[in-house]
DNA sequence: CAATCGTATAAGCAATTGCTTATATATTCG
DNA sequence: CGAATATATAAGCAATTGCTTATACGATTG
């Protein structure tokens, strides 16, 4: 799996709205089982249910079952291929995000 | 037009990696022309033209005609919708973005 | 003007996507 | 065990996508 294979998984994971609102929910509550997030949902348990598997295979979320439950959280490192691939190119876009080539080496 | 819709576009516009070697060419190029791009591209005209419309539409890049020719540029600000995204969820990925805010800020 | 070059659009098509309903696979409880 | 709960998978389908070839448009040149 080269870096760009990654890339294009992480954007086309988040490129749905459904699949990026799942996303977000996760990151609000910290952790929240898929029960929790098929409730308030649009759409069905098994479109859920399919979601979280992308977010899986993307590296976006991890998840921890207790019983039951299957309890997700993100992972942060997911979004490493969307961080470095913009800090590849900052210098491109310098004014806008002068420093994101120093935050990054930072934050290794 | 939302937020959301605008993240959504950029996000689908950069997912495709075809579209997004486009992107990247003319990052590297900082200015060509679509002759330029259509010559060492895997693809045909019509579909690097295809591409330079939805990079256009995503306002990820802007143009210059010249003659015949129409120049492209990227259009730094078109990636916003994503560095705002990232910034709005910064403290939930704390350590890997720990200064993200701040450099969102500093670069208004 | 006609020919040519650069680019865009149209139409069609195979592949992918995101959803649904129906069913299967855990896991727990009585 | 059998019933109930939580989640995943299967199958099917309409919509979207990215490509192709063919054609049109626009600007320059002779």
């Amino acid at each position: 799996m080269t870096a760009a294979m990654q890339l294009t998984n992480v954007l086309k994971t988040l490129a749905d709205p459904t699949r990026r609102a799942v996303f977000e929910r996760i990151i609000r509550e910290g952790e929240i089982a898929a029960t929790g997030l098929v409730q308030g949902s649009k759409v069905s348990q098994p479109a859920v249910s399919q979601h979280l598997r992308a977010l899986r295979d993307a590296g976006l979320v991890a998840e921890r079952r207790e019983g039951r439950h299957i309890h997700y959280r993100v992972a942060p490192k997911g979004l490493s291929p969307l961080i470095d691939w913009l800090g590849h190119y900052e210098t491109f876009w310098a004014e806008r995000f002068a420093n994101l080539e120093r935050l990054l080496k930072e934050s290794e």
